[in-house]
DNA sequence: CATTTGTACAACCAGATGGTTGTGCTTAAA
DNA sequence: TTTAAGCACAACCATCTGGTTGTACAAATG
């Protein structure tokens, strides 16, 4: 859980499975991009990486807790496949820090646009 | 570590911090966040959030240690400053991710394209 | 039918993670 | 010079994580 606090109050943020968690592991990026690929049985993910079937299983419950993979029975086969669009709040994240960021030079380049501007009136 | 499967061999991925690890934590994307408006110390980003000195400072020294945070001593102050330019490799994962998306869907409109070709060679 | 294939579920484990408290050391301010 | 501010380092802790093994069960296949 996060505790914010604000002006006046404190905002609890609880946390669950989020998709920032979900990619913090190599071997789910790889999972996911492989996947993006198209849809894929649970044994032909696994034939993939050096660790157990179980294992697998593991990282695909993650990744379906937070929609980034769908699963679907078709006989005695699970099928897996990669629902991309969950990546949207990364790639917003990302884009909003930097948007941040390049406001943050704006506000220096005004800052010393200022004390250029106070010299001047002193000097001139 | 990680453990692929090639043609032949396999890749062993040794894994180390990484961007991908550091914005997994809540509290650190808001951290960033908010050094993305301009360099702090440590003081200040502990007045924001509902945990001790020493919690923030943890999350400090991972953001460090995968080059997303600098620190410059200031007197007894630590300024922190944000480094984005680290999430380059957080975008361009989603980037590549979503290409092998796009791409899979050309390969089924191609797939079924062919389907409707033979259907019309037998039939015609 | 028996066997193989594909899977689910539970228990277990070592190490990582995200916090805490306590101590002590500089640097700035009174 | 005393006091307070800012911080680093170490120890501790509960929980999460990323794996493992073992068991059991349904669906194809011979």
């Amino acid at each position: 859980m996060v505790v914010l606090k604000l002006a006046t109050k404190w905002l609890y943020m609880i946390e669950r499975r989020d998709v920032f968690q979900a990619i913090a592991d190599p071997t789910r990026r790889m999972i996911i991009q492989r996947l993006s690929g198209g849809a894929l049985n649970i044994g032909q993910i696994v034939d993939d990486f050096g660790i157990t079937r179980q294992g697998i299983a593991k990282h695909l419950k993650v990744l379906h807790e937070c929609g980034m993979v769908t699963l679907t029975q078709r006989g005695r086969e699970q099928m897996c496949e990669a629902r991309l669009d969950q990546l949207d709040e990364v790639a917003d994240w990302v884009n909003e820090s930097r948007k941040l960021w390049n406001q943050r030079f704006e506000k220096l380049d005004k800052f010393l646009a200022d004390i250029k501007d106070s010299k001047n009136e002193t000097t001139g």
